[in-house]
DNA sequence: TCTGGGGTCCTAGGACCC
DNA sequence: TCTGGGGTCCTAGGACCC
C-alpha cells in the first residue's frame, strides 16, 4: 500500500496500572491507581481518570474525590515483565523492534499489508497480556508517534502520507514528539501553531530558527526517515542518578549528609547490578526555594564502593552546604562509566588500584541485600537518611512502616546493622 | 506544572594550540 | 603584549523524553 517499511509504534495504555490489573484480575473495571510509595499518582486505570483523577495527584485528594480507589504501590519487577513479554510477542512478527520504553517500542514491518500486521499484534498483544495497547503506523517514528496518541486507549491509527496533512492540521506543535514547551513557544511567537504549519515551512527557515534534532523532526514530518530505529537494545547506562525530596526542608548539615549518603548507596547498587563503575561524580543539593548548590567530584579511581565516592563527596560537601539555608533534596549523578568487568589497568606504579578488597565486601553486602531486603546493611553515614520517616510516602500517621530499621521494605521484620566504618 | 525521579543528546563558548 | 586567523577539545547548561 502506502509504505515499502512502515513503522508501527506500540504504546501501552495506562500501563502500569494495566499491568496490576492483569496481575490481579479481580481489579478489572475499577479505579486502579499506582504510586503509592511516592504519596502522588503515577499511573490510574481510565476508571479511576472518568472520576477526575490526574498524574501528580496528591493521594489524600485521591480518596477525597475517589473513596473507592484502589493505591497500590509500585511494583517494577511486574511492569518490567509485562515489558518484556510485549517485546517478545512484536518480535514473532518482525525481527526490527526497539525498545523504547517500559511501555513503548518500535516496530518496523516490511511488506504491503502494515495495517494487518499491526491489527494482528494488537490483538496478540491484548489477548495475551490482558491489556489494550495505541498503536500508530506510518512512514517515520515522529509520524507514528502522532498516530499511536490518536485514538487512546485501544487505537489503531494508520498515517498514510497522503493524509499525513489532516492529522497535522490538527496536532499543535507542543504534542510533536520532542518539541516541548521553550521550542513550542519560539515556533508560537512566529506565527507556527500546527504541525502541519510546521511541516509547509521551507528548508531555510527551519535551519535558520531551529537546531538539528528540530530539522529533523521537521524532515520526520514530511515522511523523510532520518530516525532509524535502534534495534540493538544492548542497554548501558552512561550515567546513574539517584535523588530524593524528604519532608519537611532541613538545615541540618548532618541529616542532609545522610540523605546524600543514602542517594550515594543506591547509586552504587545500580552501579554493581551492572557492573559499572563511575570515574566521576555530581552532588546537589536543592534548597527549598529550588536553587540547586552542586559539585562536581572526580574519583581517584574508577569504582563502585559508596565509601570511595562518599571520601571524595565529604570534601565538597561542606563547600556547598550553606548555613540556615533550608534544603529539600539531594542528589548524586554518577558519570563516565566503565565495564568493572574489563580488564583494570595498571596505575603509574604498575599496581592495581586499591579497592579491590572493598569488592569482597560489597560482594557479601549485595548477598545479603538480596536475601533479607535493600539496605539490610548500609553505610553509618545514611543511618539518619535510613531512619527517617518520609511523610510523602503516604503512609498515615498510624503507619505499619515505623523505620526502615526494623522493617524492610519488603515488609518483613529483621534487623538493619549499620556498617561502621570511616564514613 | 506550585515543581518527583531517571535518563539522553546537542551546542555555545571557553581553554588551549599553532 | 590591544593583537590576525584558524583549529580542536571539553564542559556547562538547555531542552526534551518517559
Amino acid at each position: 500500500m502506502m509504505f515499502e517499511r512502515a513503522i508501527l509504534h506500540i504504546d501501552g495504555d495506562s500501563f502500569f496500572a494495566s499491568c496490576e490489573v492483569a496481575k490481579n484480575p479481580s481489579l478489572k473495571g475499577k479505579p486502579v491507581i499506582t504510586g503509592r510509595e511516592r504519596g502522588i499518582v503515577s499511573a490510574m486505570t481510565y476508571e479511576a481518570k472518568a472520576k477526575g483523577i490526574k498524574r501528580g495527584m496528591i493521594l489524600s485528594e485521591v480518596r477525597r474525590i475517589c473513596p473507592d480507589a484502589i493505591i497500590l504501590p509500585s511494583d517494577y519487577e511486574t511492569y518490567s515483565i509485562f515489558s518484556k513479554r510485549m517485546y517478545a510477542i512484536v518480535r514473532r512478527y518482525t525481527d526490527i523492534v526497539e525498545e523504547y520504553s517500559i511501555d513503548e517500542c518500535f516496530a518496523g514491518i516490511e511488506g504491503p499489508n502494515g495495517r494487518e500486521v499491526a491489527t494482528s499484534i494488537k490483538q496478540t498483544l491484548e489477548r495475551e497480556l490482558g491489556m489494550t495497547f495505541s498503536i500508530g503506523l506510518s512512514a517515520t517514528k515522529v509520524l507514528a508517534k502522532i498516530g499511536s496518541k490518536w485514538k487512546k486507549p485501544d487505537g489503531l491509527t494508520v498515517i498514510a502520507l497522503k493524509d499525513a496533512p489532516l492529522y497535522l492540521d490538527k496536532t499543535p506543535v507542543e504534542k510533536i514528539w520532542g518539541i516541548g514547551p521553550a521550542t513550542s513557544l519560539l515556533l508560537n511567537s512566529r506565527g507556527v501553531r500546527t504541525a502541519l504549519e510546521f511541516s509547509l515551512k521551507n528548508d531555510a527557515w527551519v535551519r535558520g530558527l531551529l537546531a538539528k534534532p528540530y530539522v529533523e523532526i521537521w524532515k520526520e514530518l514530511n515522511g523523510e526517515v532520518v530516525n532509524e530505529l535502534d534495534v540493538d537494545g544492548r542497554q548501558t547506562y552512561k550515567s546513574i542518578a539517584k535523588t530524593k525530596t524528604f519532608t519537611p526542608p532541613s538545615h541540618d548539615p548532618a541529616f542532609v549528609y545522610s540523605q546524600l549518603s543514602k542517594n550515594v548507596e543506591n547509586a552504587c547498587i545500580k552501579l554493581r547490578r551492572w557492573h559499572l563503575e563511575a570515574r566521576e561524580a555530581h552532588i546537589f543539593l536543592k534548597t527549598q526555594s529550588f536553587a540547586y548548590h552542586d559539585a562536581k567530584i572526580s574519583l581517584p579511581h574508577p569504582t563502585s564502593a559508596p565509601q570511595e565516592i562518599l571520601s571524595a563527596i565529604s570534601k565538597s560537601f561542606p563547600r556547598i552546604f550553606q548555613r540556615g539555608v533550608r534544603y529539600r533534596a539531594t542528589g548524586i549523578s554518577l558519570m563516565n562509566l566503565i565495564d568493572s568487568q574489563l580488564p583494570k589497568q595498571l596505575n603509574l606504579f604498575n599496581e592495581y588500584s586499591s579497592g579491590d578488597d572493598i569488592k569482597a565486601v560489597y560482594e557479601s553486602m549485595d548477598a545479603l541485600s538480596s536475601r533479607y531486603g535493600k539496605h539490610a546493611v548500609f553505610l553509618c553515614s545514611s543511618f539518619s537518611a535510613m531512619n527517617h520517616k518520609n511523610p510523602q510516602d503516604g503512609y498515615g500517621a498510624t503507619s505499619e512502616r515505623t523505620t526502615n530499621i526494623f522493617k524492610g521494605e519488603s515488609g518483613r521484620k529483621r534487623l538493619g546493622i549499620p556498617m561502621l566504618g570511616e564514613v
